[in-house]
DNA sequence: GTAGGGTTAG
């Protein structure tokens, strides 16, 4: 065409777009004020009802973050386009301005304007933003419908829009449809399923990234090392950091913190410290990543000096680095001195996350500090910091371990709300908690209400009526469980065979315990040689449960000399008994309680010679039976009451109630030699009333403070002694109350007096 | 116009 044919044409262009060209420069210009002059040019000229010249106004305004005036230009638009709808959403999205961005969208949609393959990708890069998995799916139905779904852009961003909402197989079948697969979206899906701990496709899909030419790069090889990780499988994942690092990969920050936690997991301190000198060479000690999977690697291998010296010297102050030093800590029994640097970031203002809080409560609750995890617990939520599956469980060890009813129940109740309840390990946890607070009829409630049950909530139920001496029906829950398609494991076994010693089954616990290795294939560990040797010794079979430590495989530890020490002293046996303490003063020269036992059994056979020279040898080396200890709640509060200590804000009451008691006894003939009040034990110092002492504190509060005697007070830790347990079961008798006690990890039930199993009373 | 990886809590 020549130039004497165009511009007749020329001529012909109408006003408007002259306008337009005439002010297009100033469009495509570097600053608001010349977009403002061509707006002003544009409505003059009478342009603005043009389409095109709209959508390059709502672009040069969203450039310059002008999103209403944008969007009044959108507006103004008489018959709007796609185009003129996506540039605003294209704006918005990049900047981030996800929500305004779909709701553009929703505008545009009842319009009556379909959106076409520019668009897409931005809605669903705003619902991968967003989570917004329901809406993506709408927008995907929308984009199949106008046959959209094949466009390689449209594919690539629906693909990221399911994948990071972890809908893996809404992902998978679009990653199947897709036309070009590149390294960036095969390393996505491997990364996605290692993620989700799916090992076999992880590595499924890695080898047939090989087979099919695609190149894998560091990027799948981390996804790779992060699957292994995941999946427990911690030696391999370093077997295959090593290989990658054969292959020519350096390993970048992103490799090192994903290796770490299985270095950690493997305790291979060494290989660990080989990887902080590699990550100091290569400069990679700023990334905050590396740094708490090392302070972890430190912990989980027990090197404290590495945690400690690794935090002071990066001085960091990263909420994740933060929340590792916790956990480092607390791992290593320092729960003082992570417990002091949690109130260090907390008067520092540091930003505090749900991780640093279940650190430190899991940390309190693991290390017997259960009031301050509950106080913890308590306070996080005051700091607007919202529990999440992971706290609760890690929580609700501390209300079981101080029998904390209360605090229990109102956590379940939490978790039904923001709907947990049905989580394996929140639903175990509660198992666990209430059959520790002698609620197994809540626990049997907690488990038959659980949708889908795995191992662990089984061997919780199982071990909870194990606990509450209950072997009928822990033996028929192990039947029910071998109906299913889940496989009872050594710990299921335990409870199995703890229960059956409890209540004297004999002939059923070598069944159980021949069963565990023929059926399943499980090799008996030391506690299964433990609750045998318990069996067979209360049932005054000695010499057969001797017979058992000498034929096993390993050597037996002071559990099992422990049992056959208990067992000793129900039979009176002295010749055993001195065997198994000796075996016990080696392994446990420090532990009183061997001393105690051993001393009992010779008094029980008047030997008073031995029993002095073993009260003098436990006195020479400096040893004291530990001070009874007790919790009581009531109404929400956890009191904790210590032998010898008058502290609490009602000890004259008690004192009163304790004085009323023992004169109730006195007139009803209960043994009248035996005298508790406060000032008496304290005077005489035996060591029989002290360890007596505590319990009868917390039995006496609990009915001054239960005046209507509904609730059932769970008594924790107590010591067995004699003198205790008159106090109970006169209690229970005089003031006919049922009182639960739990022994470390056993129940005894009172009602009128009689203890309904176990035959310590 | 789309698009990939890691740490710390049970």
């Amino acid at each position: 065409m020549t130039t004497k044919q165009v511009l007749p044409l020329i001529a012909q262009i109408p006003q408007s777009i002259v306008g337009f060209l005439e002010s297009s420069s100033s469009l495509w210009s570097s600053s608001l004020s010349k977009t403002t002059q061509a707006h002003a040019r544009i409505l003059k000229s009478g342009a603005q009802n043009d389409g095109y010249i709209s959508a390059k106004l709502i672009a040069s305004y969203s450039n310059y973050s002008c999103f209403d005036d944008a969007d009044l230009v959108l507006q103004s638009i008489p018959d709007p386009s796609v185009y003129s709808f996506s540039s605003l959403i294209y704006a918005l999205t990049k900047a981030k301005l996800f929500s305004q961005s779909i709701g553009v969208f929703s505008r545009m949609f009842s319009h009556g304007l379909i959106p076409d393959t520019h668009v897409l990708p931005n809605l669903f890069k705003v619902c991968a933003e967003l989570s917004a998995f329901n809406v993506g799916k709408q927008i995907h139905c929308v984009s199949c419908v106008s046959g959209l779904d094949m466009d390689a852009f449209v594919q690539g961003s629906l693909f990221h829009m399911y994948m990071r909402c972890g809908r893996m197989g809404d992902a998978r079948k679009v990653f199947d449809r897709m036309s070009e697969k590149g390294v960036v979206t095969c390393s996505a899906l491997l990364c996605g399923y290692a993620r989700k701990g799916c090992l076999e496709e992880v590595v499924r899909i890695f080898s047939e990234m090989e087979k099919s030419g695609i190149e894998p790069n560091i990027v799948s090889w981390n996804g790779v090392l992060s699957g292994f990780n995941r999946s427990g499988f911690h030696r391999e994942a370093v077997i295959m950091f090593q290989k990658m690092h054969r292959m020519g990969f350096g390993p970048d920050q992103v490799t090192v913190s994903s290796v770490l936690p299985s270095v950690g997991d493997s305790e291979m301190l060494n290989f660990g410290k080989l990887i902080h000198g590699y990550v100091i060479k290569q400069g990679l000690l700023k990334d905050k990543c590396v740094i708490s999977a090392m302070i972890d690697m430190y912990g989980k291998s027990g090197n404290v000096y590495g945690i400690i010296k690794l935090f002071d010297e990066v001085e960091m102050m990263e909420t994740g680095v933060c929340n590792a030093y916790i956990t480092g800590l607390s791992r290593n029994g320092l729960v003082d001195k992570a417990l002091e640097m949690f109130e260090l970031f907390k008067e520092q203002k540091m930003d505090l996350n749900v991780v640093s809080w279940t650190s430190i409560i899991a940390g309190c609750a693991q290390n017997g500090k259960d009031i301050e995890a509950l106080e913890l617990f308590r306070e996080m939520q005051v700091a607007g910091v919202k529990p999440n599956r992971v706290t609760i469980p890690s929580m609700l060890p501390a209300c079981g371990n101080i029998a904390a009813l209360g605090h229990g129940r109102s956590t379940h109740g939490f978790a039904v709300r923001v709907h947990l309840s049905d989580d394996f390990h929140v639903g175990s946890a509660l198992i666990d908690m209430y059959a520790k607070c002698g609620r197994i009829n809540m626990s049997q409630i907690v488990f038959s209400m659980m949708p889908t049950k795995n191992l662990v909530c089984w061997n919780s139920l199982l071990n909870g009526y194990s606990m509450h001496g209950k072997a009928k029906e822990v033996m028929s829950i192990f039947e029910s469980l071998v109906r299913t398609r889940l496989k009872p494991d050594f710990i299921s076994f335990t409870s199995l065979l703890s229960s059956c010693g409890q209540v004297g089954l004999t002939d059923e616990g070598w069944k159980y315990f021949s069963m565990m290795s023929e059926e399943y294939g499980i090799k008996p560990r030391l506690e299964h040689y433990s609750c045998m040797v318990n069996l067979l010794g209360r049932a005054g079979k000695l010499q057969e449960a001797y017979d058992l430590i000498k034929e096993m495989p390993f050597e037996p530890d002071s559990c099992v000399w422990g049992a056959l020490l208990n067992s000793c002293r129900l039979q009176n046996n002295v010749d055993l008994a001195e065997i198994a303490a000796d075996k016990l003063f080696n392994l446990e020269p420090e532990n009183p309680g061997t001393y105690v036992l051993l001393s009992n059994i010779y008094a029980a056979k008047g030997m008073w010679t031995e029993v002095d020279s073993i009260r003098n040898k436990m006195e020479s080396q400096g040893l004291k039976k530990n001070p009874g200890c007790s919790w009581i709640q009531v109404k929400n509060k956890v009191y904790t009451l210590l032998a010898g200590d008058k502290s609490h804000p009602q000890i004259d009451q008690i004192t009163e109630k304790m004085d009323e008691i023992r004169e109730e006894m006195r007139k009803s003939g209960h043994r009248p030699n035996l005298d508790f009040a406060l000032q008496d034990v304290e005077e005489q110092e035996q060591e029989q009333m002290l360890w007596g002492h505590s319990e009868k504190l917390a039995v006496v509060f609990g009915l001054l403070n239960t005046p209507d005697g509904t609730p059932l007070q769970v008594i924790k830790n107590l010591r067995i002694c004699g003198d205790c347990h008159s106090v109970i079961k006169f209690i229970s008798s005089y003031a006919g109350r049922e009182i639960f006690v739990r022994d470390t990890n056993r129940f005894h039930h009172f009602k009128d007096g009689i203890c309904s199993c176990g035959d310590f009373w």
